[in-house]
DNA sequence: ATTGCATTACGAAATGTTTCGTAGATTGTA
DNA sequence: TACAATCTACGAAACATTTCGTAATGCAAT
């Protein structure tokens, strides 16, 4: 089994599937082309070669195809967190929270959301 | 100014300068090669092309070259972050930090300490 | 059937990254 | 000084990723 290695533009693609659900080549390329500028042939290509790596599914759909993420978001993030972890963080778990929190202003919802969340992992670890 | 995005052997080598201080090529690849194949003028081009872009300084030790990482590791680690947050997680810092909480574990330790920084996040935003 | 338009398929150029071989320079020691 | 060991510089191959031009195909409306 290949690792999960998404490359940047796949990612993109990936993040694009995960919000819409399936879509035309067009659909992906025009929500790209918000963010930059990228021809109609290169998101084909694209979603061609994810389909190929079996990251995509595909069915035909009138004149041409609906594409879908084949590859669960979550377990994606999953290994890309643990990479990234690894390679910008040591594997600092820690430091990459306290990056993250520090940097990013949380509400105070949020912030109630993470308390509760550490309260069930001390919980869970005295079972 | 360019942005601040070490390739991949870039950054094994970024975390090696970080850990250790100024080093000469021969230690730089000794460390490397512990996790993997890598010859000793694979390591000396990453050290120069580094060099060249501004990542490292150096200076000459008697045969050879004492080599320091210029860029801050902190800095380092919030461009990168940012971008990756961005990329793998569509901003969405707070999706970040539970997988992260959630995938590894953390001391009681480690708990408090993100409690107590959560504290003060709290009261910052208070004044 | 023919035309016109949107789509697909293919291939390859352009770019970026990693890797190392080879040649030449430097230093310490016999 | 000359030899051996170590280091640097350079260039290019190998590989990966991104980009798009061009040609072929399918479909719909005339």
């Amino acid at each position: 089994m290949e690792t999960l290695k998404p490359t940047d533009a796949e990612l993109e693609i990936l993040q694009v599937l995960w919000d819409r659900g399936a879509c035309t080549v067009r659909e992906v390329n025009d929500v790209l082309s918000v963010k930059r500028d990228i021809g109609y042939t290169t998101t084909l290509k694209f979603l061609q070669i994810m389909h190929e790596k079996g990251l995509l599914a595909r069915e035909k759909d009138g004149k041409g195809h609906l594409y879908v993420a084949i590859v669960d978001r979550e377990v994606t993030q999953r290994a890309l967190l643990d990479r990234f972890l690894e390679s910008a963080f040591s594997g600092s778990a820690m430091q990459l929270v306290l990056q993250t929190l520090g940097g990013h202003k949380a509400s105070s919802a949020e912030i109630d959301q993470i308390r509760a969340y550490l309260d069930t992992l001390e919980n869970d670890s005295k079972q």
